[in-house]
DNA sequence: TTGTAGGCGTTATCAA
DNA sequence: TTGATAACGCCTACAA
């Protein structure tokens, strides 16, 4: 029912090839048989069926993300901005953006992304959270599937990515800290084969070696980075003999869990004891207290993974193949500020 | 690259017809032949190009969805849940989903709709955030798009829909609440010629009405239905010379911002004044306080539009046009419960 | 039970 | 500068 490109030819007396030339933008079709075309094409509503053009082009005009998350937590805060800046310049660009979700390293996650090469729904991927000897990465480079990365790991594999300074950053806090004070310090990580966690533990136990502080590691927990692991978290660390008065965790999520619990147990965040978290999502600033954190500039971040993943899907090269970014940190009331 | 039906045919001598057929289903195949051709493309890795059978099945097995929200705003809790909702089922039944938002009523918004419905993008919508006389009700319509929708406008148009029962919802709340000895209600509303805006807002003057309490203008605010409105009407509405002591909100976000504003000018809220949403978003639970809300069940009101809105593409009819939800009531902290 | 062939709406090659 | 025509990969009358 709608108007294909045989109808605008129709209408004009012309070829399709002429038409499709002419709406494409070639030069070898007469001016004025292009303002003719594009006029009529306009008039008449047409707009050229994007599916097939992906069969004739062989490209699904799609790029793919699934999210590494256990399937009842949906809308965790800092996939929502992720997903809103990949979407964007998608869009932007004239891509879908394909989601899911899958446990992270299961089976499904597998199975997913084989389906959707092998049915030829994305053109690449956008990965993040990755783990050390992360299957995707060697499955998409095998077989040459474009993807982009948030972080990197360090082996022969080439692929594009954006470097968080999560060390850098965490040092940074807690060089502030350590200034204020603050002494006895502790880890709310991630799961332990995590880049982010190993990047950002390093930072901190680098850190402490800065300030000769020794390194306990039962002040370092692992949690899955949501915020009913970070209440939990806290629990566990703010009822020990001898809590420490400093809390820094993997992200924000986790952090506000923490700040909840640490309300709950009737304790007050902001000046013997803070909290901080990573990431930026916008719940830190309307958390109770609102919260310290660095800012990776999520949405910026997303957007422009996906336009590095175009263009190389596009076949033009990326010009640093990895860029760095330095989270800003935001001091906010959790650390009294 | 990829292997194609034609790879399969090839390798076991058969024709792609013989091929497709088997691995559809049809019962006009040799048992063992259709074995042999279910093997053989499970060991080649065989999946059917979804844009090739697109494009023969003149069907996008796509459906879309666009938020009716101003552009900084991106992740909106309610939004979240909802999308996370329709994508989960739509996934289940091989659709696509495709997002993306727009100002409510924007030519912004027409022409996104007018684009993928031109482009053969989708195969149908679901709408929410109906307004009176909305144009996306009409014009889909008109030209046979299928469509589902959250609320309906009273009108001669067919097409299917949930319809939440806010009117009554609020009414109960309110009885509750006066029963407690409140006298004294606000309204913090949505946009006036939001259905939901005016179906709520119904119960909530039915309810006046039914315990002879005079309605009072003043008493009834619009906002976008955001956080950030939520903090700026609590604010006005807190700040008045002798404020209510029952604020009901439109929707859980608004509602979270007014629990926001009290804390800030110092208020309690749980006992003398009492503040509610409606939605059941997941932050609602951990809110300080937790907030008292009507649940609609986002994830599963919007799995359920998606279903009815495929079961329509595919030209089965809808058993009722029209479903209908009560809202539960879950009473928290911030009622004192 | 299987195969032939046409076509979905584009784009790209090649010739006119 | 324009036009025939052949794909892209699949599905489906219809014929064998």
């Amino acid at each position: 029912m709608p108007v294909t490109i045989r109808d605008v030819a129709k209408r004009l007396n012309l070829s399709i090839t002429t038409v499709s030339r002419a709406l494409d933008g070639y030069d070898d079709v007469a001016e004025e048989t292009r303002k003719q075309v594009e006029r009529t094409a306009q008039e008449m509503g047409y707009v050229p069926s994007r599916i097939a053009r992906q069969l004739r082009r062989k490209r699904s005009q799609a790029i793919g993300f699934i999210m590494p998350t256990e399937p009842p937590q949906y809308s965790d805060p800092f996939f929502d901005e992720f997903i809103a800046g990949m979407g964007k310049m998608a869009n932007d660009q004239n891509y879908d953006l394909l989601t899911s979700s899958a446990p992270p390293a299961s089976s499904e996650e597998q199975s997913i992304y084989q389906r959707w090469i092998l049915a030829r729904r994305v053109d690449g991927f956008v990965l993040n959270r990755l783990r050390l000897n992360d299957w995707r990465v060697h499955y998409l480079a095998a077989n040459d599937v474009p993807f982009v990365t948030m972080q990197r790991i360090d082996d022969d594999t080439s692929y594009a990515s954006i470097h968080v300074d999560g060390q850098g950053g965490i040092r940074k806090l807690v060089r502030l800290l350590h200034q204020r004070g603050h002494r006895r310090f502790a880890f709310i990580g991630g799961p332990p084969d995590l880049l982010i966690h190993l990047d950002r533990l390093q930072g901190y136990k680098d850190a402490l070696v800065d300030h000769g502080i020794q390194y306990d590691p039962d002040m370092t927990l692992n949690t899955n980075m949501t915020y009913d692991e970070g209440l939990e978290a806290g629990k566990k660390i703010l009822l020990t003999q001898d809590p420490p008065s400093a809390l820094l965790c993997i992200n924000d999520s986790t952090a506000i869990g923490v700040l909840d619990t640490a309300r709950e147990l009737g304790m007050k965040v902001g000046k013997d004891l803070v909290v901080t978290g990573f990431d930026g999502i916008r719940q830190g600033e309307h958390s109770v207290p609102s919260l310290t954190t660095l800012d990776q500039k999520i949405h910026r971040t997303a957007s422009q993974l996906v336009q590095m993943l175009i263009q190389i899907i596009l076949g033009s090269s990326v010009g640093a193949l990895e860029r760095r970014l330095d989270p800003e940190l935001v001091l906010r009331a959790s650390t009294g500020d």
